[in-house]
Order: C-alpha cells, then structure tokens, then sequence
DNA sequence: GCTCTGTTTCGACAATTGTCGAAATATCAG
DNA sequence: CTGATATTTCGACAATTGTCGAAACAGAGC
C-alpha cells in the first residue's frame, strides 16, 4: 500500500453517496447485492450508480461477479483492511490508538 | 460518527496531498509540527497548505494549538480511532476482517 | 509605533466531480 | 432472430476542488 493507493482508495469512500454503496454492501454481507438491488435501496440513477460501482471496482473495495444478466457486488473485505492497515500504521506511538491497545491486550 | 460526518473525513483523507500532511504529523507524533515545518518537508505553497489544513481541522482529524506566532498541529488520534471504527463497523459477518481478529483473540 | 516572521484570506484558474436522462450494450429465454 | 431485462456508456450540466501568487493579518521584539 503507498501513498497513492491509499488516497485513491479513501476519496472513493469520501462520498456519501459512495460510503452508502460501500456499507450496503458490507451489510450484504458474502451474499452480496446485484446493481439492482443496490438501486432499489440507494435510489440513485443507474447510471450514477453504475458510476459510483465502477470507482470502488477499480480501486479495489468492492467485486463484481457476473450471474447471468445480473451483476453481484461484493465489499472486498482485504482491501479495506489493507487501508486500515496503512493507516494505522505508525500511528501508535502515542497512546489512545485503539489498533495499538488491541495489539498489546 | 455517522455517514455525512464519516464520508467528509474520509473524503478529507482521500487526497494525496492531505493524506500526506496528515502522516507527516502522525509521524511527528504527540510534539506535533508548526505549519512552518510541515511546508518544508511537503513543499507546497503555503496558502495551499493552510487550505488543506483547515479541511483536516475542520473534519477534526488534526488539532492546532497556538504557541507565539506559530501554529504547531497534531494529528488526532481519538478521531481517527473513531473513523476506523465505523469502517470496522459491520464489517465482520465474514472471515478476513483484521479487526474481528483482533478482537476475538 | 514599526518591522519581521508565520499564517491566512483573496481572487483566479483549469480540472475534476456528481448527477441525470437517453441511448447503447449484453445476456438469456423463447 | 426477437424480445425482455440488467447494466453501462454517452453527452451534458452545474458545482466543487486543488493549486498558485499576492495581499492581508497576527503576534513578538526592538
């Protein structure tokens, strides 16, 4: 994870609109949620949810997998621990970081 | 911490430059760094740099505290404890999640 | 009161973003 | 092949962003 990478990964959930496609689909859990089902519950334009899908696609947060004419989305749940990670990271020299107490307990 | 207040962190996260500013003082620590210094080892204008430092502020990722002339900033850290934890946030139905983790062991 | 240093505010500018509806594409069913 | 459904691409548009230099402001010392 670089600099780059995690900046891109966060302005793609910097967006309300975004961060609400995002938790849908954690809330989906493993099962995920065809674009469909996504617009059903968001109640955006296709079009702009197509938008929205396709930067969280490319920056990696969220699979596609094809299931006949429908497209299931997933939350790809590697990648936000990578960024947590990254930003985490060096972040405990001082105390109160909640990742640095769950290290040492 | 909910959606708007989260989205609008992390969109403040999600540019290089701020994400930067923002680890540079992480790595500074609890001492901090007047903007002054934060300038030199960034090199960016310094309207700029103020710019992008009144988002973090605003969005309460960094705090700033007067000392004579200059403004030394910290980042802080209970905020992004809190960021994390909405991201973490539902995030652990499913296997892989870093968090869960953590928190079962 | 002046002057110096550190920081912010003020325009200005090109570039990017978020949103929509309409049209195009893709995949399967018959 | 035709039709039906799911999704994406294509313009278009106002709004926001990121950057800069110049000017303004703030606090400390002479």
């Amino acid at each position: 994870m670089n600099l780059e990478q995690a900046a891109r990964q966060l302005e793609s959930l910097g967006n309300p609109t975004r961060l609400q496609i995002y938790r849908t689909l954690v809330r989906a859990g493993h099962a995920g949620l065809p674009v469909g089902g996504l617009q059903e519950r968001i109640g955006i334009a296709a079009s702009t949810l197509s938008h929205h899908l396709k930067r969280l696609v490319d920056t990696g947060l969220v699979t596609q997998e094809r299931h006949a004419t429908t497209l299931i989305c997933r939350a790809h749940y590697p990648a936000m621990d990578a960024l947590i990670g990254y930003l985490a990271d060096e972040c405990c020299a001082d105390a109160g970081c909640v990742a640095s107490e769950a290290a040492a307990s």
